[in-house]
DNA sequence: TATTGTTATACTCTATAACTATA
DNA sequence: TATAGTTATAGAGTATAACAATA
């Protein structure tokens, strides 16, 4: 048989909500703390037309002009068949070339033509200043602690993306 | 009149990518970091059926038995359709119950069954032991300051879902 | 035989508009 | 009039299978 019980309600008896457990949890905090900063990204590129991980692709071929679609994939850890949608985005808008590789007929090298590069320019002094509005609350010296230590939790084991 | 410029191949000149630019940004930096533990954390939970936001939420019921709906929704910044979503599949497992609000007619107070207990027991302690493999690479005081440093970052404006 | 890039498609997650019933 | 919850749906982001061209 079952049991029907009587049971408390939050909105009366908690005012306060205990997320202390959830605290506790990295991958808790590393996502709110990455959402929160991303949303403002997220409008802070709007006029651009980018998404953070578009903007993240050209910024990559922007400092790096040749770079290969395998090697953003790798590097970005972004599926091939999504990489391809979003360059075909790229070569619609103007924003990038693609070159024949020179000994790899199946490859291809990419670089920003000059609107990309100047459109890049802007959007990238822009993502300096949206990322420092979104990290206001800790000072320099805390940024750089907390850039360092994020990045021995992600950079120690080099993902592929097969 | 177009003009036709030969470029540089990155798989050629660059066999190390730069982002050192990316780097500099914390958003980067925190998502990569983010991702990185969830998908360990993703694995975990598949023997238990949840998902990182499911998982979230039945913790928050589970240390605060007769929390609301609006409540589980702002906290976790979750729109109330796609609450309404996790908490059929978590009526339909059997995992939590609802029972009427004392005073709004409205709401509905959230809580656990204890078949939904004696999961998130288990699946609670699966979580830390996952988050605590995803940053092996830091050790415990350096994980106390991230975590001090990444709430400075998320939890200083109470956001709300409207 | 393995790899780069491609097509088509599916799945998950997140977001919006419009509605109901209660306050 | 405002709010808690609901329905239906749309959109963005991510993932899988199968294929063509080249190595």
């Amino acid at each position: 048989m079952k049991k029907t019980q009587a049971l408390p309600i939050a909105s009366k008896t908690h005012p306060k909500i205990d997320s202390s457990y959830l605290e506790t949890l990295m991958g808790y905090n590393a996502r709110r703390s990455a959402l929160q900063i991303i949303e403002r990204f997220h409008v802070d590129m709007k006029s651009f037309g980018l998404s953070t991980v578009e903007f993240s692709i050209l910024s990559l071929i922007y400092h790096n002009p040749g770079i290969t679609s395998k090697q953003l994939c790798n590097h970005l850890l972004i599926f091939p068949p999504n990489m391809v949608v979003m360059q075909r985005n790229f070569l619609n808008k103007g924003l990038m070339v693609r070159t024949p590789h020179p000994t790899d007929g199946r490859a291809f090298g990419l670089s920003l033509t000059p609107s990309g590069l100047a459109l890049m320019k802007k959007a990238q002094a822009k993502a300096l200043a949206s990322d420092a509005i979104a990290t206001a609350n800790i000072n320099a010296s805390e940024r750089k602690t907390l850039i360092r230590l994020l990045k021995k939790i992600y950079q120690k084991s080099s993902k592929e993306v097969h």
